[in-house]
DNA sequence: CCCTCTTTCTACCAGATGGTCAGGGGACTT
DNA sequence: AAGTCCCCTGACCATCTGGTAGAAAGAGGG
């Protein structure tokens, strides 16, 4: 793997992906993978059926696997361009001037206005970091680097005296499993009859910004 | 809903639940279930095929449906049980002498000993607290009465004063959901190579007994 | 010995699912 | 006008799905 350069060029990759974006084709590939999206993060993938997903979309079944060869690779284009998304969201803010405790609530903020404005790709989220999941290995490979990136930048602020030391990784993923955690809580709350409200996130961002100062905070 | 006189009662209503136990078939039936959570919590109850489930086992298909009816029947016996269990373990605790405080602890302590006991448990509850699942009223059924207990204790305790003044089904809601994302989370600990320890679990627990303690301790 | 109840099996089915194949039609090039 | 490429579709298929019908095999009681 070669490290990109500049934070720029990583972000505009990432946008790109590997996918032909040009045709006229192209707002079909979208409009697949938006349904995809909202189909896989509810009712699952298995419980996602190929008909059903293009009779939602007024086309034929054989259209979505012209795009995107079977149905396994039509959850991995999935997975790709939400971890895409993600990556932009938080590439911005490390793109950004903030430093130190300021950079990581910049970033904490940031995933936490992903997952408000799109709460189907914390479904999603949730229905790939799962024991079976098909694309578990993909979005290792799509959010790996820059959970990686993450870690070493950690690791530096510990080295220079910055950050308190601790276990990084074990950091990272218990943030990563709070976030993932949000959509559930969403979904039980609204089972429960109570209407979910901006209330409940930002208490979840508190407590997990708490929980961010608690660990890494020097001054703390 | 007849309330039950005592816990006691209540406990031993729900350690047996509404099937028959006695009969030869008793053992394949519970050999069943064990089969049938392991699936469910991990694949899925879409990506569970009765085939495969009494492959498994060692029986043919319509062995299962004798004694379920149908896979819907299969998955509410599952999270029937599921869920008393859970009854038992907290049951246990309410008939105990822990008062105030300690009692909030000694319950998380016991969800949280359940978890590790039964980990398939909890991705039980991950999958059943979906959008789509055909078992959330069910799991509502079997957890909402024990849930309502709760809330209307801390209520009490919140006009006795020995209580912070909060939203109790909402912090209720918030512990529940975070301790099934111990569930992701431990499963995204194995996907990136480490072996969840101890460690983890602890740190979970101690930060929501942190939480409840800020949310509901009225001397802080 | 027969009768009944329980448990498990074999055989079978209708429907749905993911996927293949060949073809049609539009647009752009030469 | 012919060729070529991209996009989409209808027809078809092998396989798997949950579920039904009926019978065999015991066990126990009369």
């Amino acid at each position: 793997m070669a490290e990109p350069t500049t934070l720029r060029e990583t972000v505009r990759d990432t946008v790109r992906g590997a996918g032909r974006s040009s045709g006229r084709g192209a707002e079909t590939r979208e409009r697949i993978l938006d349904a995809a999206l909202a189909s896989f993060g509810t009712i699952g993938y298995d419980g996602t059926s190929l008909d059903d997903l293009a009779g939602g979309l007024g086309i034929r079944k054989q259209t979505i696997l012209y795009h995107y060869v079977s149905k396994r690779g039509l959850l991995g284009a999935v997975v790709d361009r939400s971890a895409a998304d993600l990556n932009v969201a938080l590439l911005e803010v490390l793109a950004g001037e903030a430093t130190d405790w300021e950079r990581v609530e910049a970033l904490v903020r940031s995933v936490f206005r992903v997952a408000l404005e799109q709460p189907l790709l914390m479904g999603l989220l949730r229905e790939v970091s799962r024991p079976g999941s098909p694309a578990a290995p993909r979005l290792k490979g799509a959010m790996g680097p820059l959970m990686d990136r993450a870690q070493a930048w950690m690791e530096r602020e510990m080295d220079a005296g910055r950050m308190r030391r601790t276990d990084a990784q074990l950091v990272l993923i218990s943030a990563y499993s709070t976030v993932v955690g949000l959509a559930t809580e969403i979904e039980v709350l609204r089972a429960a009859g109570l209407e979910p409200t901006m209330r409940t996130v930002a208490t979840r961002r508190r407590e997990l910004l708490r929980f961010l100062r608690a660990s890494l905070d020097p001054l703390r």
